[in-house]
DNA sequence: TATGAATGAGAGTTCATTCAT
DNA sequence: GATGAATGAACTCTCATTCAT
């Protein structure tokens, strides 16, 4: 609601932007490690260095700063792969980027993008706010899979008995699926396993044209 | 420390079994309601009509009266899904009820058994005893899809290019990814479609024999 | 609206019983020395030695702490009053007693009961539960006034142009009118003179009859 | 370090005077709604649109813009006041100009200036400076009512067996005491009722003359 | 002169837990 | 075995104030 610190033009404004920048970074970070639920003032306070009033004075609520960390990392996530999506010309690499680029943010010891990921859904089942974003997110993921596969579906690159639509929705689920297990360290789905499964899945699923 | 919960058979136990029971089931619903990070010992006493203190006595501390209850709503759930999966012959019914009765999980206004689901992982990402009940959870419902899919290959019911293990990990990677798309209402799927679409994937991946 | 402490009769709650009324007694002087606005939770602790939690416990939030306190020194100071007026029979002595009473409460160095009337008021004017307690406890006084007053004037011992009910309300306000200046330190009013002028006015006002 | 207010007549000043009244005004409502405890920078910042830090250069301290306020408001009070009662030749008219004055401002709905009196005497209970503020005020009033008492008594209009000073203490103690009681919205006095017991008190204590 | 940025101090409230019965 | 009483710890939020333009 308050917003009282410029995001970075002006010369004064860069040094707010600044450490409001550092401070939803160091957010994401606790709520990667302790979960959101658990994400305290005093937490991000320690991790950023910034004092807890300053951080009220910078976001508002802790409910705000919960928000405004997790927009920052899906907003930062999003803009990355759209353009490396964009940026490759066969449906199929498209496809193998955006389930490799998902599924790597659950490796193990480098994890920070997947617990992202798992907290805001969960934060998203009882945040008003934060379920919206969560559905806007998708909403990108979705699209962007599903022109993929419908541009692989018109060109002959892919046979599949399911529609584009129903292609996104499950390949949203395996990556999710299987990012719950990684980021769980479930003994039967180590990170390479995953990988295959994923791609050996939609590989059957979409029927994808070998040459 | 922590008690397993007392069935009850004992003449002086049963009472306090009883008790238990219901404190159990009443953490479920506050659990699946609030979270498990937001569940409180005063909401179950609520909930229950248990005094906070008898709630302490029972169980100890608040973690464990946690562990308590996602465990008896996990034996709960898997004790009669193995009982109904044992009970049909075909493998793709098999198949079927399995993943069938894991998105009913999710239906909306009757979600209980998805968001306890939900909140297991989550707990079980960074409470040490929670996650080896839930990889062992995960263990049985892994065992039963791929002795199925094991079955079905093997009576040529079904032609997959992936491995038993692999269908079990798609598997189980599909109902969880929809369940939270699902348990976060997000309008790109319905619960219709849900059920629909995981069982055309499978069907898809599993090649199954039409006669 | 919590009450979870025995009031005092059986015997173990003849303790907490002791320490509520300690815990009131001790937000009395608070209210008086500093302010029902700025009287804290860690002020009353201070001054009752009793935890702040606790004091939470026994009196659910700051404001119902202040309330009860208020309550506690009204209902003590009024039965004391009610009890030596009605232990009077000529009406000028009862007039005279109620005066010196009231006025009294604002003695230099042991104000305590003038101060809490005063808070009193001043926290009624934006409390709608306190407000209503002032004028309960304003009725209660009035009553006694007017009664005596009427009293005397059907004997003959006064006479007076104005109605039993318009001396009650003259007498309340020239007493806590002077209240007032007696607590402000003003140097135009004394407390022996204070005494003097409420009496001479009443008398005056009253008629009342020099046999 | 407190400044008194600047009225406005150097030429720079005059911008600066200008704002500093509307602040002190709209710091007054502040204090008459929510009382001088509560009335915080940021409110009268909301109510005046002068951001806190401007009023902060302005006035100090809180405690420094609270004393303004008062100050304000009983300059112009007392200013108009005595004007008023000056033009008046009559004692008892001076009189009754005061005591209807005095409790006209606690008319309701537009009880301001009763209501900033009411926190003027609480703030002056515990804020030296304010107190001796509050001492010079009412030694104001106070010769006011006696210099008129004096005169009547004087010119044979009054007859009374209190001094003039008694009068000016009683007048004053009763428009305190009725002002609470409107104040307060207590059901016992209503203002017109006020107004006529206050005329009433004052008219047989004045014993005035009635040709 | 005027104002936004930043921060330390403090307050109420929640809650798990300990203790005594 | 069961439960009310009591309490310390932790957390969010408010607010006056200081500082740097």
């Amino acid at each position: 609601m308050r917003e009282p610190v410029d995001i970075g033009k002006s010369r004064s404004g860069r040094r707010a932007g600044r450490r409001k920048f550092e401070a939803l970074e160091a957010a994401a970070r606790v709520i990667a490690e302790r979960g959101a639920d658990a994400a305290r003032f005093v937490d991000v306070a320690d991790e950023s260095g910034i004092p807890v009033s300053s951080l009220q004075y910078y976001f508002g609520s802790r409910e705000d700063l919960l928000l405004a960390a997790f927009r920052h990392a899906s907003e930062t996530e999003l803009t990355a792969v759209v353009g490396e999506v964009e940026s490759r010309g066969d449906p199929w690499e498209q496809i193998t980027f955006i389930a490799e680029d998902a599924v790597f943010g659950y490796r193990p010891g480098d994890d920070l993008a997947g617990r992202i990921r798992i907290e805001a859904w969960r934060f998203g089942l009882r945040d008003e706010e934060m379920r919206s974003d969560v559905h806007r997110d998708y909403s990108v993921w979705h699209r962007l899979i599903a022109q993929s596969t419908a541009e692989g579906i018109r060109s002959g690159r892919f046979t599949t008995t399911l529609s584009s639509d129903q292609i996104a929705v499950v390949t949203l689920a395996l990556l999710d699926g299987v990012g719950l297990r990684l980021a769980g360290s479930d003994p039967l789905v180590t990170f390479a396993g995953a990988v295959e499964v994923v791609l050996a899945a939609l590989h059957s699923l979409l029927g994808v044209d070998a040459s």
